[in-house]
DNA sequence: CACTTGACCTGTCCGC
DNA sequence: TGCGGACAGGTCAAGT
């Protein structure tokens, strides 16, 4: 579910909540697929601790405790990480909020700081995580060795958004650009989205993209993953920020989710097909 | 090493 | 309305 985008909106949200809270209690409804190692450190490394920084790279947000441990979250397809408070929250619309009273039976882990206030980590399909980890271990675990550059990072340029390719020339650019190790980030809506701007066909081998095209896609990336974030994110089904709010970019998308529709190119009916081993849309008139 | 496929889970939607 | 099957935004571990 959450890719750069989303993450990314979580991430500036959770900044703004918890840093310089301090947690009181933690509960885990789900251990230890949720919370692997959530035995014996939690009480030593957590309770008390002052949240420092929330940071991201790739998918994966990063907490940091003043204890020196980082709490690492990954949201896979279904995560959410909501916080709430004694404050209401927006007079918003009330669709903008999908979930209600929390802890909910998707609850997997609970953080109550010493204002009352509490973060909760809901995940229906419980692929995602949370782990304690010390702070200078963070870039040794074998997720963040591998994972590829920022793509929205100010110095990546072009040229290694090209470079990055070189080890799967022999496969095709959909399942290249879904390859966390090429570049960090990218997943399903994101890749239809790209793909389409640069009116490249998912299913065109790595090595037949030209350098061209490839710098086109390095700027539809870049515009489409800026704008998502600017959007607050894709709500498909399960997203939400960290205010338990829905994202908008489904507004705005081009293909994803619109098989049946005219492509807004073009006017060709939009396409959707089983490709890379995942739902991939498609305009079969522009993209070639 | 590169590539593909299936597994991990729960919930929902679609066709019969 | 009930039921089986397919499908859902992400990554791994296996297999070739």
């Amino acid at each position: 579910m959450p890719e750069l985008p989303e993450v990314e909106t979580v991430r500036r949200g959770l900044e703004t909540l918890i840093i310089g809270r301090v947690i009181r209690s933690v509960g885990v409804l789900d251990s230890p697929k949720s919370f692997p190692n959530a035995q014996g450190d939690v009480e030593e490394f957590m309770i008390h601790a002052e949240i420092r920084a929330v940071r991201r790279r790739a998918k994966v947000l990063l907490i940091d405790l003043a204890t020196g441990y980082t709490l690492v979250i990954h949201l896979k397809m279904t995560g959410q990480l909501v916080y709430r408070g004694d404050q209401v929250f927006g007079a918003g619309h009330p669709n903008d909020s999908l979930i209600g009273e929390l802890p909910d039976r998707s609850t997997r882990v609970m953080i109550e700081f010493t204002d009352n206030s509490w973060l909760y980590f809901n995940d229906q399909r419980k692929f995602g995580w949370v782990k304690l980890i010390p702070t200078i271990e963070v870039p040794n675990i074998d997720f963040m060795k591998k994972v590829g550059p920022e793509p929205l990072d100010a110095d990546f340029t072009p040229e290694q958004f090209i470079m990055r390719f070189a080890r799967r020339k022999n496969t095709n650019i959909k399942a290249a650009l879904l390859d966390q190790t090429v570049v960090a980030g990218v997943g399903n809506i994101y890749a239809d989205e790209s793909l389409w701007g640069a009116r490249i066909s998912p299913k065109r081998k790595v090595s037949d993209v030209t350098h061209g095209e490839f710098t086109v896609l390095y700027h539809e990336l870049r515009d489409v993953m800026n704008l998502a974030i600017e959007k607050g994110g894709s709500t498909d089904k399960n997203y939400v920020n960290a205010e338990g709010k829905r994202g908008s970019y489904m507004d705005f998308a081009r293909v994803f989710r619109r098989e049946g529709l005219a492509c807004p190119r073009c006017g060709t009916t939009i396409e959707k097909i089983k490709w890379a081993g995942r739902g991939t849309h498609i305009c079969p008139n522009c993209q070639k």
